[in-house]
DNA sequence: CGTATAGTTTTATAATTATGGAAATATAGA
DNA sequence: TCTATATTTCCATAATTATAAAACTATACG
């Protein structure tokens, strides 16, 4: 019962995407991207533009950290006319979040899994 | 149904969890703390001068590290006669994990938690 | 074409983080 | 008390990361 774009990570991706997600900024900016997605593909997202504006960076600075989330797998951008629309790429959270009860936490962690349950 | 230990942790709080863990070296010791973990309070965990061992890093280097770890809570420690017995908190990386779903994720991330329960 | 718009890259600079030797601190045991 | 052991702190240095102005690239549209 994998979940679609889910995947065991290697520890060096793990590593990429836990510094991706690290930061303040980049945290606004991957929450922001989580606010205006949609489970279908070409219809959530933000242009770049519009996550400058929403979180008040200057443009040079999210380019930065965008292409930094990139890298780390958190998130991919399709290029729309001369826009650029971000998506969370939440398929790689659930990656990571898997990475850290599994292969970091050990067996030593059922009781992260149990707590979890009570979500559902 | 809260786990013991467990609870929502502020955004600046979660950086400095995702600080700890976004490191090689850090993260080695985390999870060989891990490995030497056990449910009972005082009986598992490992001396500084062990870990250092185990692998392979200089004691300053490794000292630096711990404070740093144990600032952002991943490892909690406890002296015994001229050893200091380091632990991983479990705990700690449960409300991350919860964190990163639940105010990271947003909704959105219902998914990952399907997902979990594959491991029930 | 020319021009405005959207974004990225370049570049310089500042700030933070990592590394490990040397010195300092603390405790156990002779 | 003296000595050995365990660990941390101090310190200098190196490496990495963050910031944002200025320059550049790409596209839309007149």
């Amino acid at each position: 019962m994998e979940m679609v774009g889910t995947r065991k990570l290697e520890t060096y991706e793990a590593i990429d995407m836990l510094s991706g997600l690290a930061q303040e900024t980049r945290l606004r900016i991957f929450r922001e991207l989580v606010k205006n997605h949609t489970p279908e593909e070409n219809s959530g997202g933000l242009p770049a533009g519009m996550l400058a504006d929403a979180l008040d960076i200057p443009s040079p600075t999210l380019s930065f950290h965008l292409k930094e989330m990139s890298r780390a797998g958190l998130v991919y951008s399709k290029k729309n006319g001369r826009s650029v629309i971000y998506n969370a790429n939440l398929a790689a959270m659930n990656s990571l979040v898997n990475h850290l009860l599994e292969d970091c936490c050990g067996g030593a962690c059922e009781l992260s899994l149990q707590n979890m349950r009570r979500n559902s």
